[in-house]
RNA sequence: GGUCCCAUCGUCUAACGGUUAGGACAGGUGGUUUUCAAUCACCCAAUCGGGGUUCGAUUCCCCGUGGGACCGCCA
């Protein structure tokens, strides 16, 4: 068998799609899975839209969730010159030829068709052109001479066989007339010289396969397999928008998603494996196959994601989860002072389980962030003179402990609960407030440890 | 409009002719708990409609309905 090669062929016109990451996903796990290669192109011959700055994001976002391309992006600008010269190999085996109606005529038949109703061909006036004078103003395109008549069948490794009548395929473009090669040529030369055995990608693409299987024909090229995987649609039903504000991965990574939980998820989304809901790293690549992939669309679920996210951070080792959470902090939030850092990571086993995404840590951590704790207007009234005076009381004991450790304070509690008659609520209610600025939070003992001993006490005597 | 594709709980999906149609997320109820969570137990909830084929259809075929993709000198 011969070596399993795939690729993902972004354009570096933006921040890079959910739904790209995805597809990127697949061909990467089903390369892996094979043993065989997965690379990157950016295919940038739209030069008015493409950007660098949008390449190299592309490339971190890749990393970022763990997909790593072999060798060298490809750039399919650099490969132009090739793409022509099969071009003009075409034109010299009459596979295609030089299109002299000029845009204005075009336009003219595409306006004609939408009023009359009915779609739009180009008529290819110049596939034969015997009677036809060559305009001299005009620069020619070049077109594919498509089949006419008969059927063409793909089969499609997720689709199936799909039939099509050939008299749909129109005398595509393949050279424009600043002599520049369009996408449908560009993908199939670059594919067939990287030696892609399958090409796995959107749905979007399942009728150029019918234009780009007739370039691989006229050149005699083995055709790849191909795979089309189903579009991801946003929660409405609708293809993802740049609008949906969760379509691009950058979406996902300022809440706080990990790439691991991400990773997941997208695996999930379209593509299963009996009942299993968690896999690894290892587990997907091993696991990964394209007859999992179901033929549907599937919505984005957010919930769905925050579950799973929420899985991998009660999961992951917690100095990895601190790592990542220090990271995170400074691109999207504040960077976190070094003078927190210690009380910060000997918090977090309890912060993460109170936490779907890494920002839900930052934002329970508020308190150990900052040394001046907000208590709300509707907080502080909950803070009355019994309170008060329980955490005057807590203060003295407070002070008088030497080791701060769970088993002094929990001392310190139980008097408190005796001399006043009161409950474990009743205590604890008014040290959070005091502590944390909220009455929700974490557990007492978990604030008291998680605080300087000083920073307790500051707090406790701010409260008059 | 033309061409092509798709159709199981609200959502992601399992069941590749025989299951009380399963799991997960969300939702609901209760237990646990110092708050909020978390956690545990239980519950609710689906085969788009109509015809066939078959002893038997979620599964195969046809029609309808609904949804989607494509129809660029973008990729």
């Amino acid at each position: 068998m011969s070596l399993v090669a795939t690729r993902f062929a972004p354009s570096p016109t933006g921040p890079l799609h959910i739904g790209g990451v995805r597809t990127a996903l697949f061909n990467w796990l089903f390369s892996k899975n094979k043993k065989g290669k997965f690379y990157l192109r950016i295919e940038d011959t739209d030069k008015e839209r493409s950007q660098d700055e949008y390449k190299d994001q592309i490339i971190q976002s890749l990393r970022w969730i763990g997909i790593q391309h072999d060798e060298k992006e490809y750039i399919q600008s650099k490969n132009i010159n090739k793409h022509k010269e099969i071009a003009e190999e075409l034109l010299k085996k009459s596979f295609a030829y030089k299109c002299y109606c000029s845009e204005e005529e075009i336009n003219e038949q595409k306006a004609k068709a939408k009023k009359a109703g009915i779609p739009f061909t180009y008529n290819r006036k110049w596939r034969d052109p015997k009677d036809l004078e060559i305009p001299k103003n005009i620069k020619p395109v070049v077109r594919f001479k498509s089949k006419i008549s008969g059927n063409s069948i793909v089969n499609d490794l997720v689709q199936g066989e799909i039939n099509i009548s050939n008299s749909t395929i129109e005398d595509f473009i393949v050279l424009r007339n600043d002599g520049s090669p369009t996408y449908q040529l560009s993908a199939v030369v670059d594919d067939h010289l990287m030696n892609i055995s399958h090409v796995i990608r959107g749905d979007d693409h399942k009728i150029n396969t019918f234009k780009q299987k007739q370039i691989y024909e006229a050149m005699k090229w083995k055709l790849p397999e191909f795979a089309h995987i189903p579009l991801i649609h946003s929660t409405s039903g609708k293809k993802l928008s740049k609008r949906d504000n969760a379509s691009t991965l950058v979406d996902y990574i300022k809440i706080g998603i990990l790439p691991d939980a991400l990773r997941n998820y997208l695996l999930r989304l379209g593509w299963s494996y009996k009942d299993k809901e968690i896999f690894t790293l290892e587990e997907s690549i091993q696991l990964f196959n394209l007859s999992g992939i179901g033929k549907s669309p599937s919505k984005l679920d957010m919930d769905r994601i925050l579950s799973i996210n929420e899985h991998y951070i009660k999961n992951i080792d917690e100095k990895k989860l601190y790592e990542m959470l220090k990271v995170y902090s400074e691109k999207y939030k504040k960077k976190i002072d070094n003078k927190y850092e210690k009380n910060l990571i000997n918090s977090i086993y309890f912060l993460k389980n109170k936490a779907k995404k890494l920002e839900d840590i930052y934002e329970n951590a508020q308190y150990i962030l900052n040394d001046n704790i907000q208590i709300s207007s509707e907080d502080i009234k909950l803070l009355d003179e019994p309170s008060k005076i329980i955490l005057k009381d807590f203060l003295n004991e407070y002070e008088k402990v030497s080791k701060k450790n769970k088993n002094n304070l929990e001392k310190i509690i139980k008097k408190l609960i005796d001399k006043h008659k009161t409950n474990f609520k009743g205590i604890g209610q008014p040290l959070r407030i005091a502590l944390t600025g909220s009455k929700f939070g974490p557990a007492i003992y978990d604030i008291l440890l998680s605080l300087d001993k000083n920073e307790v006490v500051k707090r406790l005597k701010i409260i008059k």
